[in-house]
DNA sequence: CCTGGTTAGTTACATGTGCAACTAATGTCA
DNA sequence: TGACATTAGTTGCACATGTAACTAACCAGG
């Protein structure tokens, strides 16, 4: 069968492995940025998650966060419930369907959130500094198909389907 | 100097902060890859990865290890006792340095070894298929960097020193 | 209506993980 | 040689997190 190899036949280095590689910098991403915010605002991934779409979007429930931010619906029941502890966020029951409640930054949230913001983008700044503009978006759209195939070869969380 | 921004005025957008997709998508791929060898051979992700590099270095320390896979000494430390426990490695002494021990694939390791290996390829074939060549060279260009820096931001687990 | 199915959100439980402290061995420097 | 620092690896502890089970509310079809 001609040049065609057959795939038992190549090596693996686990060091150039895609899927190895992702996750190693995801793993430094949110370590990096855990620190910004865990040592000056004392709260974690999770809860930053919930504050940045908070300050996005401005009323969401917990199930559109979790959507949003591919969080498990428990971790952020515990993220939403550690905000409101700490008077960050008020939950506001929905008239219309009284299982869901609407969670909203309070103006203590919003003030950190106005914190964070400019840490965060200056740390993504200089995380990306002096790569070519071109190339970074290359980078960017390739991640983007990645991550969606991702996305459906793991199976977000449940979804079984197919 | 004219049109540049100042920090503090832009925007955050989740879904399109480096950091966060970066951490999705490593989250994607732990997990989908997870499943391969999780449900067929019962090994979770820090087992695999002491399972590759004895694969591909053949006989290493849990130091050695824990450095290659970027994993924290004590994950090392308990999935070698998960692999040793179920026949899939060795320790033996070092006689040079009695602190440290050589951990090496047994025979059934090995097998283990030489039956994840295509699947993981097979794996992440399908994960870049279609991509244009040019581009994903690109885009590992731009990923080595991103994890470089990455890994100076993040202070690889210990090292406070800087 | 009311019965069965679905959905938002919480909680009990088990597991995984990092940090700190520890043991044992090696290295260093006087 | 001896005292102190360092390193490989393990373990106690606290905490984070996913799964499954649960509650409460909504929805569909009779």
């Amino acid at each position: 069968m001609s040049t065609k190899q057959k795939p038992a036949d190549r090596a693996l280095h686990l060091e150039q492995f895609l899927p190895y590689r992702l996750n190693v910098v995801g793993f430094f991403a949110s370590r990096a940025l855990g620190r910004v915010y865990g040592t000056r605002f004392g709260i974690g991934i999770p809860e930053w998650r919930v504050i940045a779409q908070l300050g996005e979007f401005g009323q969401l429930t917990s199930r559109d966060i979790g959507e949003l931010s591919q969080m498990h619906k428990t971790k952020v029941s515990r993220a939403v419930t550690e905000l409101d502890k700490r008077g960050l966020v008020t939950r506001s029951e929905n008239r219309a369907d009284r299982r869901e409640a609407f969670v909203a930054l309070t103006p203590a949230g919003q003030r950190i959130y106005a914190q964070i913001v400019p840490l965060a983008l200056a740390f993504e700044e200089r995380w990306v500094e002096g790569i070519a503009a071109e190339e970074l978006r290359t980078f960017e759209r390739v991640l983007a198909v990645l991550t969606e195939r991702g996305r459906h070869l793991a199976g977000a969380y449940h979804a079984e389907e197919a």
